[in-house]
DNA sequence: TGTTGGCACTCTTTATTTCCGAGTGCTAAT
DNA sequence: ATTAGCACTCGGAAATAAAGAGTGCCAACA
């Protein structure tokens, strides 16, 4: 059953004061403001429709009303007006991301940073990896009691780790290892990486000083800690500047939460394909730490097949317009700079460098 | 002016007292419970001449006695009892240690979250890098336009980067490269990497096609990135937790001091020597937000001729005995772990893997 | 001189009451 | 269907009252 044109423009001009005032709004102040052309008693018995109907309610009798997750909800899909950034802001941003972008990389731990401050909402960004595999082994030659390894991964990451062994190692032996996992140990998953194939490695490298163990448990870490899915929460305190985190307790609550990884936060279903900006209003949320809270999702490319996910946390009364507009745009920068072509860009002449190391979280 | 023993111990048992209930603490309740043999009406005797000297005040007449920044700094001084962990707390932080540092290594972001965790404070850990230079350069041809730099770093640090090039070079152009690079830009520092010397070698190379600019470039960036001093902060919404914090903006303003880096936090003055835990309590804080929050901060060798710091922020009325020497502790347990001889300490026999990548925060 | 019980006084906290007004729902008129 | 009017409700603020915790001081005492 269809709202009536003027239900919707009540709804909108509820939803709209509600989320800058925070305070219940009422039939006067509609009238007034929402400029459609008839008086507080009608908008009454409209509100008192829009009531029964579950897409606001009152805190008590005698009070204005407020937008229920069904409202939002609605608001969300129909009636909110697409907010389009201004020149300033769109500007900022790309600022901010060039800047980024320019010295470090593609951290999530900035990405998540410059959401939130972008929004003044507490942020999370993640991104999920493909199944990554080694694409090429070296072992770099240091001293007799030590060397490096250093592991190419199919998703252009590269990783190493300096070993420092009790007992010396000639260089031959280090380039027969090399040789070695070169050709067994790349271009296949964590789970192929058995005791068995260690030990047959070790045997035909007549390793008897455990070199093969260190350079294999390496590369099952970093292909463990490459395809778990990474997560960086920014901004927990911004909660603070809402009204309805003035409880100091219900506030701890949910920063803890976030704080605490809550991986659970949208780490679920497919959020990572659609290209579209998702809003998750109060109880759609499965987290029970979530049930009062909206999320707003963005998804962008990370390059080398992978995704990456912006997530802002917020009261439902939240500015949904304003912050999916800003989550866009920074998904769409990301993108545009991270992911797609494997050829650079044009124009990036002291950029050649496309990927460093990384940490994870 | 000396204190007679019984104002100290009047002292103590306000300072104590406070410090767990948050609440004055009033003449009875000491006569009561702090066992000196007297009555409620000596105490207020010595509660008043303690309250002129400046030890303690009171909220307002007829409320009970609350500890000065220099009744603090008395207490923390000569009253408190140096307290030992109980065997369930250290054996637990060795846990949480050994964890930790086999898996990934002494960044600072699990060392401060550590911290946190232990404290129930938020806690920020930083370190200081002295000069490191590049000890050697390693280029790894993987493809006509793709190299990888390897770079060790005289802390025994590896980072590297993934070259793609939009042109190809062949395998006898990067070896040249790298022995340049070894040659000119090793066991120098940051100021001497200069456009002449840039200059000088892409001529030696007959380099037109920007690769020596590139490297150079990293080279830099790594060199900077390490010196910086990098910090990191957890664990801020701990402060919830805390009743002085109750007011969401006193809270909040603190908080987003903290997150903000706030590395005006401990980062001056020769803090990094003393081996002993610091306190700062109140107004001893140069940061004006930190005017009236307390801080303990020890300090640890993060090896390499690093230093490491870990700092605790609470209110004033904090739990100093405690947080010094968990703090202590976990500090002595990391100088243990990484600190000192450059030999992995006897019977680490998975854990020949002494150092591995890092990215700052 | 130092200690102690007693007591009046102060000032905060908490509970109770009162009051005000925003906003509603309903009804009757348009 | 819309609207003006009006009685009614209910939460929140302000005002008032009561309760208690703790002090300071005095006078008595060892």
């Amino acid at each position: 059953m269809a709202l009536s044109e003027r239900k919707k423009r009540i709804l909108a001009a509820v939803v709209d004061a509600y989320i800058d005032t925070a305070e219940p709004v009422g039939s006067k102040a509609i009238a007034e403001n929402a400029g459609l052309g008839c008086s507080s008693a009608t908008i009454r018995n409209e509100l008192a429709e829009l009531v029964a109907m579950g897409y606001l309610e009152q805190p008590h009798t005698s009070a204005g009303r407020v937008p229920t997750a069904k409202g939002y909800r609605l608001y969300v899909n129909e009636l909110m007006d697409k907010q389009k950034l201004s020149i300033e802001e769109s500007e900022d941003i790309n600022r901010r991301l060039n800047q980024k972008l320019q010295e470090l990389d593609d951290t999530i731990s900035d990405v998540s940073r410059l959401a939130s401050q972008l929004t003044n909402y507490p942020a999370m960004a993640l991104t999920t990896r493909e199944a990554v595999t080694i694409v090429r082994f070296d072992l770099i030659y240091v001293a007799a009691n030590t060397f490096i390894i250093v592991v190419l991964l199919s998703d252009h990451t590269v990783r190493n780790k300096l070993v420092r062994l009790p007992i010396s190692v000639d260089e031959k032996m280090i380039r027969k290892l090399a040789t070695l996992f070169n050709a067994n140990f790349t271009h296949i998953g964590e789970e192929a990486i058995t005791p068995v194939l260690i030990g047959s490695t070790e045997r035909s490298a007549d390793d008897t000083m455990g070199i093969t163990a260190v350079i294999s448990s390496f590369a099952l870490e970093v292909l463990s800690s490459s395809s778990a899915p990474a997560a960086f929460v920014s901004g927990e305190n911004r909660l603070l500047n809402q009204p309805e985190f003035r409880d100091p307790d219900k506030a701890h609550r949910l920063m803890s939460y976030l704080s605490g990884g809550g991986q659970l936060l949208p780490a679920e279903s497919g959020l990572f394909d659609s290209s579209e900006v998702r809003v998750l209003i109060g109880p759609e949320n499965v987290a029970e730490e979530l049930k009062d809270s909206s999320v707003v999702i963005a998804s962008y490319d990370a390059g080398d097949n992978t995704r990456g996910l912006i997530g802002v946390v917020g009261p439902t009364r939240m500015d949904y317009s304003a912050v999916a507009a800003k989550l866009r745009f920074l998904a769409d920068g990301l993108s545009r700079r991270l992911g797609g072509g494997e050829a650079p860009p044009a124009g990036m002449h002291n950029k050649l460098i496309i990927k460093g190391d990384r940490n994870d979280e």
